[in-house]
DNA sequence: TCTGGGGTCCTTACACGA
DNA sequence: TCTGTCGTGTAAGGACCC
């Protein structure tokens, strides 16, 4: 098999991004992307915003903190959406296996195509011309090399790297910057003296088998040189859906609960119907005032899709638990989809055959 | 003023039938 | 018939991602 050329896609800043090209007068100025209740999060800062210290997840009381002078927009998801949908279309007309792996990002192979970064830079720039967006480009051997390197050029980025060289280059930081190692496995890692990713590389994969079991010790072996073989999947199915809310004050009323969970199981099922699916799984989550999160879950003999069975399960279900405190987030999810039993592939292929080939060839 | 919303995947535990 | 095991489905929690 050919060697493989991976490309990650990521586009700069996205929600801000798009909201500057309506508002091209706030160019230049430091620009946030938050909702406006008082436990909204900061989901996306400008560059300029990044200056203050402001990231994504932040609160937005704390990112106001920061730079009282940014600007404060309330995301409008619909919009994100329409413009994702245009940039990824252009990039589909000129890339064959294609898989996005969110609303601003997307993996690409380009195994044994011609002169693929000729091919990107004129894919970014034909981004940028379409949509107004900037994409920054990581190459790699696989997905999370070139992850890592679409990062390592932001923004307007466009790194071409192999596998020992980005694995050298990012040596020193935290084990963090390997996707799939977060905040907790991080935090394990430093405790066991394995602080930077160099650190990690220098460990026996029979040590962190031992401390993080055999699965996962093996993974993180792997993932700390930078070795990842998964492919480039162009289908994927849909598994669940859900819908929730944080309250902007915790609520103990068991009334005011289950009313708030048969509205969610009405958008959630409208939902459904409208993709024409139908599920078997009902599941709540409930998180409390101190943060502690649960879950509970039941399987019907039957796939469902309608507000009314989805709606009195989930209210059962949060009966049958009865929060002992006040509730700070409530949700109800859908899984378990019809025909996901007897596709254990995932959905029928979307793609012409020949691509589908491609991919597992 | 702590920490959103929508997902995926993995692990563990347990029940059940062959 | 009893016992252990194996595979499978379900449930719950946790980690991680954008």
């Amino acid at each position: 098999m050919a060697r493989r050329v991976i490309a990650h896609l990521d586009c700069d800043a996205f929600f801000a991004s798009v909201e500057l090209q309506r508002r091209p007068e706030l160019r230049g100025l430091p620009v946030i992307v938050a909702g406006t209740g008082p436990r909204a999060v900061v989901t996306t800062a400008s560059y300029e915003a990044r200056r203050f210290g402001i990231g994504s997840a932040m609160s937005a009381a704390e990112a106001r903190r920061r730079c009282p002078a940014a600007v404060v927009i309330p995301p409008d998801h619909g919009a994100y959406r329409e413009v994702s949908a245009s940039v990824w279309a252009i990039v589909g007309d000129r890339v064959a296996v294609l898989q996005q792996a969110g609303i601003d990002e997307a993996y690409a192979d380009l195994t044994g195509v011609e002169r693929p970064l000729p091919m990107l830079r004129a894919l970014v720039a034909a981004v940028l011309d379409g949509t107004g967006i900037q994409l920054s480009v990581g190459v790699g051997p696989n997905r999370l090399v070139a992850k890592i390197a679409s990062d390592l050029g932001k923004p307007a980025g466009f790194v071409a790297i192999g596998r020992e060289d980005c694995a050298a280059r990012i040596a020193g930081q935290s084990p963090r910057r390997v996707p799939g190692i977060g905040p907790k496995t991080a935090a394990r890692l430093a405790a066991m003296g394995f602080a930077t990713l160099g650190d990690l590389q220098r460990a026996g994969v029979e040590d962190l088998q031992e401390a993080f079991g055999a699965n996962l010790g093996r993974e993180l072996h792997r993932r700390a040189h930078l070795h990842d073989d998964s492919p480039v999947s162009t289908t994927r199915a849909i598994k669940s859906q859900s819908n929730e809310t944080t309250f902007d004050v915790d609520i103990a009323d068991a009334a005011e609960l289950e009313a708030v969970l048969l509205r969610q199981a009405g958008q959630l099922a409208e939902g459904l119907q409208g993709k024409g699916m139908r599920g078997r799984t009902i599941r709540i989550k409930v998180r409390l005032d101190d943060w502690t999160t649960v879950t509970r879950a039941r399987t019907l003999d039957r796939h469902v899709d309608d507000a009314a069975t989805i709606g009195s399960i989930a209210v059962e279900l949060l009966r049958a638990y009865a929060p002992a405190r006040a509730v700070r987030l409530l949700g109800v999810g859908v899984a378990g989809f019809e025909g996901a039993e007897t596709e254990p592939e995932g959905a029928p292929p979307r793609v012409p055959p020949d691509q589908l080939a491609l991919e597992l060839a």
